[in-house]
DNA sequence: CGTTTCATTTCATATAATGAAACGTCATTT
DNA sequence: AAATGACGTTTCATTATATGAAATGAAACG
């Protein structure tokens, strides 16, 4: 008998299944890419035959998943993708409970109004409510946040599981602008002075000149389930934030997870 | 020999992959569900056996389509889905030609902008500028809308292709409020009106109260690439609406038009 | 401590995915 | 107008690989 060359190479059996994994791989591709595919480039860019993933395409078009343009026969990414996103999103709780909260919030501050969670190993922006300002710095819902170099992200390290902290801390800490806290210390300091103060800033941290002042937002148990923040220009939301910002902010999220105690 | 069930019934061979199609209706499944699934429920929704479903999930999960919840190792979709949905989103050109002409339309009526966009059979909205009221009507990027119950909807039926405006105003016309047109007669007639203005509004069509007052983008070519409105209550936006803002939003439409045939 | 409930793994079987090559269609070229 | 090339689509024999029943193991429950 022959020896399974995956396994006596020390990998592990795919347990999964290699056929969807080809497909998956497929719509991968296809949302990456910024104009339509031809078949034949698909197939070659995941090392598959033409028929193959054709047949996958048809399968994945009959699900919306993908579509082909009528006129060149190219394939392109579907918008079943916007509508299961967005179906998603608002599985969140805290995406309806807070909105009238975020708008007022909005109104005081002037500036736009962002909502986060974490999920896994991924920080995640469920909701924006826009500013005023005709240049918009904050991120759109759907938008994935690095939790050492944003402000939403160091509420969840601060407040949030901790093994996720600890993974985070030893894990390399990637620089965005110079402003960027690279060192495991660094890190760890400021966390405790968010969990001091109750709120957290990231400025310059992400993109230079902008600036963010989240707070936690916290279930019936006392566990995090979520982040608000105003997002603006470092002029209007200075690297030490006026007092007032700072009561509004944090207000409006202790007054959102008191809302979540009652709904259970 | 016995003659295959499928083919003596006149239905076509399959042509797809079924092992994809299983594993795309557990996808679709559990984003319907408000929460975490069991393995035994998905696998009994789906009418097949827990340990396919099993090694499917597997492969969902590795590439974040599915999560499985590490406490009750129940399975629920994953985000993934809501950042592809967002890079899909980018992708068209219109969004980003057209957002600050769209925050200046927001600065002058005050009101909600929305921006739509047609693909195939079905009307998605792109972009959603908030108005300034606190209650939001306006419906979120990602959402769907029906051809004949939107003013969105009505300027691509009258400036879109017209083997689609053919197929919508033949087929059955679903009634979302007393006031939604459900008759062929009375949709084209209205189209009429729309292309002879050059602006379409919907009063109460979709929900009661609320009205829509829609504009045509084109491309270089004269091209109907997408369609911008604003959205308010009917006390905002009347059934004649405001000539005001009849110039507002059809002249923010045309520059963003003008602004299309540069970037070729 | 037995019982239930669940996710996960095993294993033999045959279903169903696979790739090479042929086909049909359209657009461009000579 | 015929020839070419590019591309999506279909066919078909082969066997890889997905499949389901049942076993396993691990929690949660009473």
């Amino acid at each position: 008998m022959l020896i399974d060359p995956d396994k006596a190479a020390g990998k592990p059996a795919p347990a999964g299944t290699s056929t969807l994994d080809l497909a998956l791989r497929a719509v991968e591709y296809l949302v990456q890419q910024s104009r339509a595919s031809s078949l034949a480039q698909i197939a070659e860019a995941l090392s598959a035959s033409k028929a193959t993933i054709y047949r996958h395409l048809v399968t994945l078009q009959k699900h919306g998943f993908v579509r082909q343009d009528a006129q060149t026969g190219r394939y392109e990414a579907g918008i079943k993708l916007m509508v299961l996103g967005e179906a998603l999103r608002q599985r969140f709780d805290i995406v309806s409970a807070a909105r009238e909260e975020l708008m007022i919030l909005r109104d005081h501050t002037g500036q736009a109004v962002t909502v986060c969670a974490a999920i896994d190993a991924e920080l995640i922006v469920l909701e924006l409510i826009q500013g005023r300002t005709l240049i918009e710095f904050a991120t759109r819902p759907g938008t994935r946040l690095a939790f050492h170099a944003s402000a939403h992200g160091k509420i969840w390290l601060a407040f949030g599981s901790q093994e996720r902290t600890a993974a985070i801390a030893d894990g390399p800490l990637q620089a965005w602008t110079p402003a960027t806290i690279i060192t495991k210390e660094a890190l760890l300091a400021d966390l405790d002075r968010v969990r001091e103060r109750g709120w957290a800033t990231a400025p310059d941290e992400v993109i230079t000149g902008v600036n963010t002042l989240a707070a936690p937002v916290f279930d019936h148990r006392q566990i995090l389930v979520g982040s608000i923040a105003i997002v603006g220009a470092t002029q209007f939301i200075t690297p030490v934030p006026d007092p007032e910002q700072i009561r509004e902010v944090v207000g409006s999220a202790a007054r959102i997870s008191r809302g979540l105690t009652w709904q259970v």
